[in-house]
DNA sequence: CCAAATAGTTTATGCTCTGAACTATAAGGA
DNA sequence: TCCTTATAGTTCAGAGCATAAACTATTTGG
């Protein structure tokens, strides 16, 4: 647990142990097996006896199991160069679960099918500061409607959801602690309205958690921590490819991680934070575009910026470089706590990566004593759906790790 | 040894769900429910069975178990109102484990019974740096011989044992990867010959670690640092009440957090880390015992020190304060990274606390944004028995966590 | 001394995995 | 073509474990 806050849907298992808990916990296990294989090489039951341990007897009446609540079908044959061919197996193509995200300045919505990949989504400009939750909520469910409605015409069945957000979520993963950037505090949206008839819920977490968990199935890291540029800095710290959110969904803060001990005050109430270096606002004004008309709009804030360092504007360039310096210590510093490998650089952050890197690779193995090699920094690769994914992502780990609650 | 929250009974199963894992797991949970209770109050099988929601036929056979496995024991009655009255259960009070401690100036050797308190223990002075890794493993297992035969004395049976060492340990518990104060380096010590009858075997631990561990039953809170002042500065951490070591069990290093950007060079190829402030041996350089004879031993450094600082020597108490407010910076820092609730101090720094605690609070709070109350920042209360104490309680959970490893 | 209450055990039953026998299907060789 | 060999998957009896309900044991209180 590493810890790792306990999953909502773990919380089904009463307090003892029956029987029943062995079958759940090996309907899973033979879920995974299926769920890890390629399209290149399905396994079949005998793959999957051997795999886990299971006698074949059992991997049998597992997988029936599975067929019939909806969530493997057979596909085709296995040939092994001699003997009865195998049935191939595979996560049912016509399942899928549902990924949204609610931003500062869009509303996202998407499906991802049960292996993981994006199948349709819909992004909708819109500002979502000044509205409070419910107008929110209500803009998104009814896009998350138009949506499901779009995916069952193309015969796909969604079966739960996951919402990103920019804020804390807490323990429960329930309530939005606090979204400044929304401006929401303790806001508790109704999950259930995003998907009214779903055989399961929709689970609310993170944005920079669900970026980080989306990221790594894009990853061979185990150990890894995603860095969200956004007005801010958020991270997702990711320990043992499990999500690593700590007791109270804190965890992986390290925008929050002191830089400069006589730095400026941080909205957060500390001191010299890495956020008042290397967040998107801190580099526009350090880069001189402090009364600038384009600092109205994130993205368009962004532009000016890149303007400016394609330019060669030397106060645009020591504002980046400071913040990759910064971004490299807090890293050092973050590595030593918990002990991850690589770094994976995400939102203004990953678009300014090429004015950041030597400035962050240099103070990164100089504070870290050479742990991370170059090619453990990367830039993320999913953009703006990374959130999107991560939260459908959240929800499919949910089925797959409890296929039991899909019973029929 | 990553933390997880993995449901009690699906523990230790090794890849499929076999019907003994159940068992193993009730074994396990039931245990804990024996473990937890004070003599004040000790359980019937009636009260397991209400609290952890097993029949109280189930409760009854897996106590025969135990108790024929010779881990717990009936002791008297426990009369609730009306009725039968229940019998009370306990640990039992003659199975013990041995705890083992490798310092750099002496060797500690301890009983610690089941139910976690130390009953006999004995450390010999020694300085074990110039000798290697065998001969020190020789001297140890004298030592410990010479305890378990008056353990045995006493009519206590000694089930395992923990070693605690200060260096980083290999993932797998068998490897000192380094220890640099003892000179170790790959250093591979036989545990066997420590306890060569035991039925269970010894398990290795990092110093620090073992400490954090020890602290955590004396401690309310689940989630905290404890920060071992030695020759440099070290960490445990413990996350949900359990031991966090991150894949490669670096995990919690706060002596290598960087507090000052352009400070001085460290052992650990970085630069400016905590330890080249608040280490005892920082502390004493910046307190002008650079090249006093007293820092030919680290105890009367210590006192040394300590004279000074009761003189008022401002030298001293402004290397102190110093190293106080470093300290507070990283913690400040690491609880954004893993967000721990309570700080512990040992060593060094538990003896330096009254001259420490007012930078360390005042940085603390500041870079924390009020995060640290003061009564969350402790001093050790187990000193040097610390290790010795963590160690053993490593072994016990071993026996607590998998009884069935005992069974006849 | 008996009723009520609580503790713990016995017994019949059901669930889930296992192991071995059995059926199904293919490749390769005579 | 047909038989042997190899592999996949199913069926069925049996063992282990937890459950529920009935039963025994022990105490308080009237």
């Amino acid at each position: 647990m590493v810890m790792t806050a306990t999953p909502p849907y773990i919380q089904g298992v009463p307090g003892a142990g029956h029987m029943e808990a062995v079958r759940r916990g090996n309907l899973a296990l033979v879920l995974g097996r299926i769920a890890e294989t390629s399209p290149a090489g399905r396994r079949s039951r005998a793959q999957i006896s051997a795999l886990t341990g299971l006698t074949k007897a059992s991997v049998s009446s597992l997988v029936l199991e599975l067929i019939s609540s909806g969530l493997v079908t057979e596909v085709g044959l296995n040939q092994q160069s001699r003997g009865r061919p195998g049935v191939e197996l595979e996560l049912n193509p016509n399942k899928a679960v549902l990924g949204a995200e609610i931003n500062v300045d869009y509303l996202a919505v998407g499906v991802v099918s049960l292996a993981g990949t994006l199948l349709m989504h819909e992004v909708r400009e819109r500002d979502n500061r000044p509205h409070g939750v419910e107008r929110v909520m209500a803009a998104l469910s009814q896009q998350c409607a138009v949506t499901a409605v779009a995916a069952e015409k193309e015969g796909i069945d969604v079966l739960g959801g996951g919402l990103a957000v920019p804020g804390l979520i807490d323990a429960a993963g329930q309530v939005v602690v606090s979204a400044p950037n929304l401006g929401w505090k303790n806001a508790r949206p109704d999950l259930r309205v995003l998907l009214p008839g779903s055989p399961l819920g929709v689970v609310l977490c993170n944005e920079a958690n669900a970026a980080a968990l989306a990221e790594m199935d894009h990853q061979s890291d185990t150990d890894f921590m995603f860095v969200s540029g956004e007005v801010g800095v958020g991270g997702g710290l990711v320990v043992g490819r499990e999500l690593f959110t700590g007791a109270d969904g804190h965890a992986g803060e390290v925008g929050h991680v002191v830089v400069d001990p006589y730095g400026s005050d941080c909205l957060c109430g500390g001191r010299g934070c890495l956020e008042t270096v290397a967040g998107q606002d801190a580099i526009a004004d350090a880069a001189g575009l402090a009364g600038h008309p384009a600092r109205s709009s994130r993205s368009l804030t962004l532009s000016v910026l890149l303007g400016l360092l394609k330019e060669g504007d030397a106060r645009a360039l020591s504002a980046v470089e400071r913040a990759g310096f910064c971004l490299g210590l807090a890293l050092a510093s973050s590595a030593r706590i918990v002990p991850f490998t690589s770094v994976v650089l995400g939102g203004h952050l990953a678009v300014l990566d090429p004015w950041l890197r030597i400035s962050l690779m240099d103070s990164l193995q100089r504070y870290s004593a050479g742990r991370f090699p170059s090619g453990n920094v990367l830039v993320s690769a999913l953009g703006s759906t990374g959130a999107l994914l991560g939260a459908a992502g959240l929800a499919l780990r949910w089925v797959l790790e409890a296929p039991h609650t899909l019973r029929r």
